[in-house]
DNA sequence: TGCCAGGCCGGGT
DNA sequence: ACCCGGCATGGC
């Protein structure tokens, strides 16, 4: 037997049900989480943007004002805080230049455009660029991390060896370009990869065989 | 207690 | 084109 993507999304679905994704008060706060949130749990990320909004720094204008040392001892919950300082200092800079601080004008920007430019900024690797897109900006960009390519493999529908923009093809070649699935799509799948055998290629007996049967390569939609 | 978290960069092969 | 070390705090 073989599945496609979206029966294994229509299980995940009714199994888990929609996710809430992205967790955070509008697209600014998550655009700062996308950086915030590089390699680091979503909880320490929390704290951070706590600081941000007690200070009342949610703001692009206001947040690209603030000194970077200052901006270091407010995110330092978040890891790599003298890293992620320094990049949200550029994607600000960036908005601030070449979308006057708008975020709205950012994402008229047509999404292939926009995706380079975000990579041109130091410190926006592709998942996080597709993050801002999908979450930030409701634009089709599939999300690819860690867990996506983890239980893709795991359950033999893709190789451990492919690679970032592989796996997003994969996916967005299987989809319909719908924001919304993307959206809870990539949810589901950390939702998911986070249940079960930690870093390990494969789970024995994993109890997700119900909702993610091995089945070797899936059928093409349509 | 050690391992891991919603990556990315820069330098080395 | 890969491969690797570095980056850092907090939760389980």
């Amino acid at each position: 037997m073989s599945d496609t993507l979206i029966e294994v999304y229509n299980r995940l679905f009714a199994a888990y049900g929609p996710q809430q994704w992205w967790p955070g008060d509008g697209p600014f706060e998550v655009l700062v989480g996308a950086v915030l949130t590089q390699n680091t749990s979503w909880k320490n990320v929390e704290k951070a943007i706590r600081n941000l909004k007690e200070a009342d720094l949610l703001d692009p204008h206001r947040l690209y004002g603030v000194p970077v040392e200052e901006l270091e001892e407010l995110i330092r919950p978040a890891g790599y805080f003298r890293q992620k300082a320094r990049r949200l200092h550029d994607v600000l800079e960036y908005l601030i230049d070449q979308h006057a601080g708008a975020l709205e004008a950012m994402f008229s920007t047509p999404m292939a455009d926009l995706r380079d430019q975000l990579l041109a900024i130091r410190g926006i690797g592709p998942e996080t660029a597709d993050s801002i897109l999908l979450y930030a900006g409701n634009l089709p960009s599939f999300v690819v991390d860690t867990y996506t390519h983890r239980v893709l493999a795991r359950h033999g529908w893709v190789d451990f060896q492919v690679d970032y923009y592989e796996l997003k093809d994969f996916m967005e070649s299987q989809l319909p370009q719908d924001v919304k699935l993307y959206n809870e799509y990539h949810a589901l799948l950390v939702r998911v990869g986070k249940l079960h055998c930690g870093k390990q290629p494969r789970c024995a007996g994993c109890p997700l065989e119900d909702l993610l049967p091995e089945s070797g390569p899936l059928e093409p939609l349509s």
